[in-house]
RNA sequence: GAGGGGGUAGCUCAGUUGGAUUAGAGCAGCAGCCUUCUAAGCUGCGGGUCGCGGGUUCGAGUCCCGCCCUCCUCACCA
C-alpha cells in the first residue's frame, strides 16, 4: 500500500466513496475533512453532524456506522490510522508513528513537494503586476510592501505550477510627471541624469511642485497641461521626461538589486501611449464609454456605486477632458496587451488597498468590453495590501513630512544584523558576518510584511521592522542554522545518515513529524487567497516544533537507530524550512 | 451617504471559512535552563466578558440583524 502524500485528501475521498452505502447518507455527502487540534487528532471529519441535523438522526450512531463501513472496506490500514468517533459526532483520524515514519521516509525533498504542488496551477499562464512604483520619487517605506508581498505571491504561484511573467508596470506617464516638469521649469533647473545629486534634486523639486499644485488649482492645471504636452509628443517635454525616467529607474534598480528583485519585463504606462486610442475607439464603438463633462467615462449602472445615478457619482474616467490618458486608460490597454501578447489566463495585480474601487471598475469594464468584442477575459485578481502608517497613525505621504527612505531602512537593518551576528558569532570572519548581516537584515524586513495578513494596516516602527527574536525571519533562519550545524559537526550532508531510521517515538519527535506533514495544507491555504502569511505562520510553528525537539532530543546519541531517525527529522525540517523561506524570498544561511 | 479594511491578552497579531472540558502565538513582565549537536534558543507562570446588544442551533471570535469606534476611497492623482 503506497504512502499517501496528502492524507487529508485521501481520507476525504474514501469517506465520500463509502458513505452512500451507509443508511442515512446521500451520494453528495461532504465529510468536511480538516486538520484537527493536535490534542485530539490529526484530521477530523465534521460532516456527519450536518447529515444528522438534516435527517434528525443520532450523529454518533451515524458516525459509528460510517466508521464501521470504512473499516470493512479494508482500505484504511489500521496500523497507520487510529479512527474513533468523538464528541458530538466527529470522526477523528490520528496518524500512528508507523504512518509518520513511512511518510518521512517516502517524501524526502523539495522535488517531491514541487511535483505535488505543480498540479495546483497546472501550467496556467499568469501575469503578475508588481511592484509597479510611481517613478520620479525616491523609494520610501511605502514601497516595501509591493516588493515584498509581490515577490512572495509570485514565487508561490510559480511553485504551484504556473507559467509566470513578472511585469513591473511602472507609473511613468501620469500627472506626477506633469508636476515635476512644471517644477523644473519654474525653478529654471537644468536636469542632468549623470549628476550624482540628480535624484535628490528631483525629490526636492517634486516636493515643491506637489505643494504648489495642492495649494493652487491654476498650478495644477499648468501641471496637467505639461503632461498633455508630453503625451501629445512635445519634443522638449519628451526629452525632459526621458532624463527623469533615467534617473528614477537607476535609483529604483539599486533598491531592487538589494532585494534580489528581478522582473521579467518592465512595461510601464508609457509603453501603452500608442495603444490607448484603440481603447477609446473600441469602448465608444461598443457603447460602453460616453462623454461626460468633457471626459470620456464608463458607467456601470448594474452596480449602484458605479452607476450614473449614484448619490456621489464615481465614473470610470478613461480619458481626461484635456484629451490625455490616465491610469484607467493605460490599465485597459495593458489588460488587452496582456491578454493578447502574453496570452494570460490570469492576471494578478499587487497594489495598495486604496485602489480597490479602481480595480473593481477596471475589471467590470474589462469584462463588458471583452464580451462585446468576443475576446476571452483572463481571470483578474486584485491582491491588495494595507497601508504602512506613520507614527501619527495616518498614511505615509510624501507631503506630510519625510517618510523613512527605503535605503535607510535597509542600511539600518543590515547594521543591526551585523551587530547581532558579531555579538553572537565573533569567530566568523568579517566578510562572512557582513554577508550574513545583509541576508538577515533584509529577511527581517521582509518577514514583517509576510507574517501578518496583507490586508492589515500597520504603523511604521523601527523596532518592529527590525526585531530579530520571536516570530521573525532570524528565528526561522536560526532553526535552519542549527539543523545544518548538526550535519556539519557530523561531517555529513543534509539528508545522509538515515539508514535504519525507526519511527518517531518521543513526544517531541512525534509533534515535529506531525508538523512536517502540514506543509501542503499550508501551501493550499496560502495559494487560495494569495495570502503568504499562512505559510509564515506554518513555518513559525514548524521552527518552534523543531526548537522543542532540539532541546529535548539529542541527535548525536550512541543508539544508531535513534540517531538515524533524528537525523531524518532534522533533514526534513531543513528541507521544508528552506523551501518555505525561499517561497517568501528569504534566502537561508549556513551559519549566523 | 455609499463601498472597503480593522476592533481578539498591556503591545503587535494568528485564528484553515460554524466545532470539542481550557480562544492561540510573539513581544513586554516574572521564574528557571548553556562542561552535550549554535541560548537569535528552550521550559514554566501570570495576563481575555473575542467593540456593544439581539438572533439563528446540538455548538458562534467565525453566520444574520441593529448600533458604536477607527482607518481608507469616492470627477479627471496613481
Amino acid at each position: 500500500m503506497p504512502v499517501w502524500f496528502n492524507p487529508a485528501r485521501e481520507l476525504d475521498a474514501l469517506l465520500r466513496k463509502v458513505a452512500p452505502s451507509v443508511a442515512g447518507f446521500d451520494a453528495d455527502f461532504n465529510p468536511e475533512l480538516r486538520p484537527s487540534d493536535p490534542r485530539h487528532a490529526d484530521f477530523q471529519a465534521n460532516g456527519v453532524l450536518a447529515v444528522a441535523k438534516k435527517a434528525k438522526g443520532n450523529p454518533r450512531a451515524l458516525a459509528t456506522a460510517l466508521v464501521d463501513a470504512v473499516k470493512a472496506t479494508g482500505e484504511l490500514d489500521e496500523k497507520l490510522f487510529q479512527v474513533e468517533v468523538a464528541g458530538p459526532g466527529f470522526i477523528n483520524f490520528k496518524l500512528t508513528p508507523v504512518a509518520l515514519g513511512a511518510w518521512l521516509r517516502e517524501y524526502r525533498d523539495e522535488s517531491k513537494w514541487r511535483a505535488g504542488a505543480a498540479r495546483m496551477m497546472g501550467g496556467r499562464k499568469v501575469v503578475i503586476d508588481y511592484p509597479s512604483p510611481n517613478t520620479a520619487k525616491q523609494m520610501h517605506v511605502g514601497h516595501l510592501r509591493p516588493i515584498v508581498i509581490g515577490e512572495a505571491v509570485a514565487r508561490l504561484i510559480e511553485f504551484c505550477g504556473a507559467k509566470l511573467t513578472r511585469d513591473n508596470h511602472i507609473g511613468d506617464w501620469g500627472t506626477n510627471f506633469g508636476i515635476l516638469i512644471l517644477a523644473i521649469r519654474r525653478a529654471g533647473f537644468k536636469l542632468d541624469s549623470q549628476s550624482p545629486t540628480a535624484l535628490d534634486d528631483l525629490e526636492r523639486l517634486y516636493k515643491e511642485g506637489s505643494v504648489l499644485t495642492k495649494a493652487d488649482p491654476a498650478a495644477l492645471d499648468a501641471a496637467r497641461a505639461e503632461l498633455a504636452k508630453l503625451q501629445s509628443g512635445d519634443a522638449e517635454n519628451l526629452a525632459l521626461w526621458e532624463e527623469i525616467v533615467k534617473v528614477s529607474n537607476t535609483a529604483c534598480q539599486r533598491i531592487y538589486d538589494q532585494f534580489g528583485l528581478k522582473t521579467d519585463v518592465i512595461l510601464g504606462e508609457s509603453f501603452y501611449r500608442d495603444k490607448v486610442d484603440q481603447v477609446y475607439t473600441e469602448l465608444q464603438k461598443v457603447g460602453l464609454a460616453e462623454e461626460s463633462e468633457g471626459a470620456l467615462v464608463v458607467w456601470h449602472d448594474d452596480e449602484p456605486r458605479f452607476s450614473r445615478h449614484a448619490e456621489t457619482p464615481m465614473p470610470f474616467i478613461v480619458r481626461k477632458k484635456d484629451g490625455s490618458s490616465n491610469y484607467a486608460s493605460t490599465d485597459l490597454a495593458t489588460l488587452l496587451y496582456r491578454a493578447e501578447y502574453f496570452k494570460a489566463d490570469e492576471i494578478v495585480y499587487v497594489t495598495d488597498g486604496r485602489q480597490q474601487d479602481h480595480f473593481q471598475q477596471l475589471f467590470r469594464t474589462g469584462a463588458k468590453w471583452f464580451t462585446a468584442t468576443k475576446r476571452t477575459l483572463p481571470r483578474l485578481r486584485h491582491v491588495w495590501f494595507g497601508t504602512i502608517l506613520g507614527e501619527d497613525g495616518k498614511a505615509i505621504k510624501t507631503k506630510s513630512g519625510d517618510p523613512v527612505r527605503l535605503q535607510s531602512l535597509i542600511d539600518e537593518a543590515t547594521e543591526r544584523a551585523f551587530a547581532a551576528v558579531t555579538a553572537k558569532s565573533p569567530e566568523l570572519s568579517e566578510t562572512e558576518r557582513k554577508a550574513i548581516a545583509k541576508a538577515v537584515g533584509i529577511a527581517a524586513l521582509r518577514y514583517v510584511d509576510l507574517a501578518s495578513n496583507r490586508t492589515m494596516d500597520y504603523s511604521f516602527s523601527w523596532d518592529k521592522l527590525l526585531a530579530f527574536e520571536g516570530n521573525t525571519a532570524p528565528y526561522l533562519m536560526y532553526a535552519v542554522v542549527r539543523v545544518r550545524s548538526i550535519f556539519r559537526k557530523n561531517g555529513i550532508e543534509v539528508g545522509k545518515g538515515e539508514e535504519g531510521a525507526t519511527d518517531p517515538e518521543t513526544p517531541t519527535e512525534i509533534a515535529l513529524a506531525r508538523k512536517l506533514l502540514g506543509f501542503t495544507a499550508a501551501l493550499d491555504l496560502a495559494l487560495e487567497d494569495l495570502r503568504p502569511h499562512h505559510l509564515s505562520t506554518y513555518l513559525h510553528e514548524l521552527a518552534a516544533a523543531y526548537g522543542a525537539f532540539y532541546a529535548a532530543d539529542t541527535v548525536n546519541v550512541d543508539d544508531p537507530a535513534v540517531r538515524a531517525r533524528r537525523l531524518m527529522l532534522c533533514a526534513r525540517t531543513c528541507s521544508i524550512l528552506e523551501t518555505g523561506l525561499r517561497l517568501l524570498a528569504i534566502e537561508p544561511v549556513e551559519r549566523m
